[in-house]
Formats: structure tokens, C-alpha cells, sequence
DNA sequence: TACGACACCTAGCGTGTCGACATATAGCGC
DNA sequence: GCGCTATATGTCGACACGCTAGGTGTCGTA
């Protein structure tokens, strides 16, 4: 049981619409399924999960719809919308880079400045 | 000429010590130098740039020393502390682990959930 | 009927980056 | 000598975002 990260920041967003990408799902099986995905490597906070899925379907990148769960509770399901999966293309796009960028840093030796 | 990535939140911390630890330089070199190993495609602003250097000489991660510059004008020039080594190699090390947990993330389909 | 797991949400805090601004000086063209 | 640009160091307020810590209600089970 090794310690978990925490989220970085920007990258809560991407994380939500890859996981949501999968098929839909409500809010609470989104916190298990980031968990599941990461491999039990993060560990996203409901007190950070809510105010961005509203910032996600306020933006029109995730859809909801209030159904009812495996356990028989009101639940509220969320699944991609189109912009979102424009959006989530991007923003992998842009990590991929970034990613490569900071890398290419940190693998700079002294003899190539 | 592309454009610029912001930079990510939480890594300016890693490639100032990173910057720094390819030879001591002054503050005003260190948004070159950044520039020049990310290969121009990252740019740090001056409004982040000093802040951070006084948050990692306050931690004991880099230490200053005033001196001239190459153009005579009066500059600080701060260098890698011992402490700051360890440093940036435990942040070089979160980083790795981090940028491969979300690389697998990325990389999920949804018949593996 | 008490409790824990499920499911939603909010408020306030801390951190960190940015944009805009302020200051000072060396060197250069005129 | 005068103004301009590049060099060089900062400060300040705004703002985004994730976290901690709470609060509400309901279902299933002991």
C-alpha cells in the first residue's frame, strides 16, 4: 500500500473527462474509477470533485442526468459531451507536450547549456 | 515560432533548481536559460521568477551572492545548496512517477475498466 | 433502530502563477 | 548631454484550483 499522490494541478479536469470518456458514470463511481484507473496511485477528494464536475458541464464538455444507481440511490450521471471529447483531445495533446518539455529538461546535462 | 506553454502548476520549483544546478547564474539568466532547455517553449514570467527564488532561498535550496554580470550592472547570483540537490532529485523522482501514472491514464481503453 | 456505505454538495483556506507596475543603471545613437 | 533600449531586481493584487472539513439525505444490514 504505497502512499498516494496528490492531483496536479490542471490536470483534474483531463482526468474527469478521460474517465467519464470510458463510459458514463455518476460523480461518486468517478472518485473509484480515477482511483482504479491510476492503479490506486491517486486519489482525488470529493471536495475537489464536485465543483469541478460542475465547472465541466457548466462549460458543456460533460452532459448530466439524474438516474438511479447499482444501489438502488438517486444519482447524478455524467457522460461526454462532444465538446468534451474535442477537449480532452486537446488537453492530452497539450500534456503529451508539455510532458516531453519538461523531460527534455530534466535530462539537460552542464555540457549542453 | 510556436507558442508557449504556461507553465505547470507546481513545477517552476523543479526547473529553477534544475536551471540552477547547470552552474550558478542570476536571476534574469535563469528565464533564458529556461527558455533555452525547454527549447523555447516555455517562457517564465519575471512575477513568478522572484517570488520563487525568494520561496527557494528561504527553504535552503539555493543561496545567493551579489556579483557583476557579464554586462557590468549589479546582479544576485544564486547557486545549488546541498539541500537543494536532494531537492530537486526527490521532485525529479514525484515527477517521474506522476507523468507515468497519467501517461497510463491516458492510455486506458475502455475495455481494460 | 443504529450504523456504515453510498451519493450529493458547500465554504473557507492555502498555494502558486500571472499581469501590471515600479525602480535603477549601463551602453548606444544622436 | 539626452533619450532610448536592454539588463536586472523586485512588489502587488487578482485569480484559479485543489484540499480540508464540514453538512444533508437515503438505503441496506446487523
Amino acid at each position: 500500500m504505497d502512499k498516494q499522490l496528490d492531483v496536479l494541478q490542471g490536470t483534474l479536469d483531463m482526468l474527469i473527462l478521460k474517465a467519464v470518456s470510458l463510459g458514463p458514470l455518476h460523480g461518486y463511481g468517478i472518485l473509484f474509477r480515477i482511483q482504479q484507473i491510476s492503479r490506486d496511485r491517486l486519489e482525488i477528494q470529493q471536495g475537489s470533485l464536485y465543483p469541478a464536475l460542475y465547472r465541466l458541464e457548466h462549460q458543456g464538455w460533460i452532459a448530466s442526468e439524474w438516474g438511479e444507481s447499482e444501489n438502488n440511490r438517486k444519482a447524478k450521471y455524467y457522460r461526454l459531451a462532444a465538446a468534451g471529447k474535442r477537449r480532452l483531445q486537446s488537453e492530452t495533446e497539450k500534456w503529451n507536450r508539455m510532458a516531453e518539455v519538461i523531460a527534455g529538461i530534466l535530462h539537460t546535462t552542464p555540457e549542453e547549456v
